[in-house]
Formats: structure tokens, C-alpha cells, sequence
DNA sequence: GCCACCGGTGGC
DNA sequence: GCCACCGGTGGC
């Protein structure tokens, strides 16, 4: 895929994650390439699209797409984690001027627009850098529905540093946040807030020498445009009032209408959330995981939140646990 | 023991 | 209500 044009980008896009179970995708490809594109999109299961929500009105979004020719999302084949969850299937973009959707054919692309969307409006003729025919003439590359998550991401988010990788992960529906972001090393290590981000840096300074800083790292989440996807946590306080009643009102309980191309989890992993269901809303949504336990759950155990002052300690004695250097061990050298 | 996923808390 | 943070947990 080589880059021709570097067009203007839109102003506010929605950056978006969907799960993949539709026709139009193919039925909007207009090149050898864009068909590829198009098909490892349907081959991927549960993706998801993400726009942003401050442009969903004048229309400027991206949609989010798994690792570019991967079959499967890597929780599925490579990971020996049993649980499948909806993993980011497609990213999509909003045409500045037209409004519809234009799939981005890599994530290191939808970064890169994403981070500049603000200064520079997406447009169809953006898309031509591996489009080279697309055009506002052409149909939207998907819609919202029904068959997918929509996610609404945020603009100007920094592209990683060379050699790391940002990683959203969604959580699966009715638990109390939509997704986690994750920064890989590169050595391996998986950084979960800023905090441990600039302990890091402070424990190999070769990186600050290369020139990362802290402004490069963003854990900002998406926001998904089902509004109930995630519990509301004053949900979470009426359980503790009377935890089988609010399990009642907490789960609702549709119709499943499994998706063609929903991919096949572990048998035993009825509950978790991996196929999506078209439901002929407005928005798409994945099917809520099926309560296992309608019982009182067991009190948990409380946890103290740990103090500013021991936050702190923290970020003062840099923490010793790490997995040993791979492949990177050249970043000593910058 | 590791680690991906999840929940709970304080702060704003 | 949302966000940042990070400890807990269960499957491997």
C-alpha cells in the first residue's frame, strides 16, 4: 500500500469501532486493494466502530479495523486467555464534507489521522492515498446498522512512539468501564496509566534521550454510542441495596440473533459477549452477556484505594518487576 | 507465577 | 458523571 497523496483530513472526526458482521463492506470496494481491505474486515469477528461525538451531528467519524489481514482478532488464536471479548474490528472515518464513512485500512493510519483530524479535516480525497479512485460520489463504506458497537473516539490523540504500541481494549457490556488503553513497550512491557508510563521512562531514560515524552501517551478510552453498554454506577450502589432486584433490572434480556460472522469462543464461554446482534437500532450493539448467576453474588472484599502520599512512593521508587529485555535492548543505545 | 480482565475508589 | 489509577482475581 503505498501512500500517494497526503490529503486533508477532517475536522473532528469520529473515530470508530465496529464489529464486523456486514454485506456493505464488500459492496463498496472500488479497488484490488480496497478488496482486500474489505475482506479482512468481514473475516474479522466483532469488531467495533468508533466516532466522535462531538462531530456525530456534522459528521466526522473513524471506524476502527483489527490487524490488518489477521483472520482473527489475536484474543482468539494466538492468546491462551479463554476469554473472548469484542476486540476492535475496523476503524472508520467521517468525511468532512459528504459524511460518510471511510474505512481506514490500518490502525498506524487511523492513529496518524486521528491525531491531526482537528487541523486537517478528512475528506474522500484523503482516502485515495490507498483509494485511488473514492470519491463523495461513492457510498459510505458502512452505517450504522445495527450489526456492530459504535465507539466515539477522541481527537488528537499523539500517534505512540516509534516502536510502541497503544492498545484499546473493550471490556465486555455491563461492566463498569467501556474499554482499558494499554501502551506496549518496546521491550513488552504493558503500561496501564501515566503514572507507570513515566515511571518507565524514568527507569530507562534512553527513551526520554530518544526523545519520548509523556505528551505521547493518551489513555483516553472511546465512549460507546450504546448508551447502557457500560453500568452506570449509581447502578452499582442500588446493588449493594438489593442485589437481586437491581441484577434484574441491570440485565435485560433481548432476543440473540447470532451474526453470521460472529467467531466461534470456547464452548464454555456461553457468557461472554461474542457474538453481536443486529437489532435494528439505530446504533449497533453486541449481545449482553447472559446473566450465569441471577443469585446475591458474595460480598466483596473491600479494597483501600492507596493514598496520594503512597501513589507517590510509587512514582518515587520505580517499581523493580519487569520482564526481561527482548528484542529492544538497542534502546540502550540512544 | 503470570497476566488479561475487571471492579472500586477518590478526585474533579 | 466521568476519569485516572491500580489492586484483585481467575484461568492459564
Amino acid at each position: 500500500m503505498q501512500s500517494q497523496a497526503q490529503g486533508m483530513f477532517p475536522k473532528d472526526p469520529a473515530n470508530t469501532y465496529l464489529d464486523e458482521t456486514s454485506q456493505e463492506l464488500k459492496d463498496h470496494a472500488s479497488t484490488d486493494e480496497h478488496d482486500e481491505d474489505v475482506r479482512s474486515c468481514q473475516n474479522a469477528p466483532n469488531q467495533i466502530v468508533v466516532y466522535d461525538p462531538e462531530t456525530s451531528d456534522t459528521g466526522q467519524a473513524l471506524c476502527v479495523h483489527p490487524a490488518e489481514h489477521e483472520p482473527l482478532p489475536k484474543y482468539a488464536v494466538s492468546n491462551q486467555y479463554t476469554k473472548i471479548l469484542p476486540s476492535i474490528g475496523a476503524f472508520t472515518v467521517q468525511c468532512a464534507e459528504c459524511l460518510k464513512w471511510r474505512l481506514i485500512p490500518t490502525k498506524e493510519k487511523y492513529e496518524e489521522i486521528r491525531e491531526y483530524i482537528k487541523e486537517e479535516p478528512f475528506m474522500c480525497a484523503t482516502a485515495r492515498e490507498w483509494r485511488p479512485n473514492i470519491s463523495c460520489d461513492d457510498p459510505t463504506d458502512i452505517s450504522q446498522d445495527g450489526s456492530r458497537v459504535w465507539a466515539i473516539d477522541k481527537p488528537s490523540i499523539a500517534q505512540p512512539p516509534t516502536g510502541w504500541e497503544r492498545l484499546v481494549r473493550l471490556r465486555s457490556e455491563g461492566g463498569t468501564r467501556f474499554a482499558d488503553v494499554y501502551y506496549i513497550t518496546p521491550t513488552g512491557k504493558t503500561l496501564r496509566s501515566t503514572v507507570e508510563v513515566e515511571n518507565y521512562l524514568l527507569e530507562h531514560p534512553e527513551f526520554i534521550r530518544a526523545g519520548v515524552t509523556l505528551s505521547q501517551f493518551s489513555f483516553q478510552i472511546p465512549k460507546p454510542l450504546q448508551k447502557d453498554y457500560v453500568k452506570r454506577r449509581s447502578y452499582k450502589k442500588a446493588r449493594q441495596q438489593d442485589d437481586a432486584i437491581a441484577l434484574e433490572m441491570l440485565i435485560p434480556h433481548e432476543p440473540a440473533e447470532v451474526s453470521p460472522l460472529s467467531w466461534a469462543g470456547p464452548t464454555q464461554s456461553t457468557d461472554l459477549p461474542i457474538v453481536t446482534r443486529p437489532d435494528g437500532s439505530s446504533a449497533p450493539c453486541f449481545e449482553a452477556p447472559p446473566v450465569s448467576d441471577p443469585v446475591v453474588p458474595p460480598p466483596k472484599k473491600k479494597r483501600a484505594r492507596p493514598s496520594k502520599k503512597y501513589t507517590k512512593k510509587l512514582r518515587d521508587e520505580p517499581k523493580v518487576k519487569e520482564k526481561p529485555q527482548q528484542a529492544w535492548d538497542g534502546a540502550n543505545e540512544l
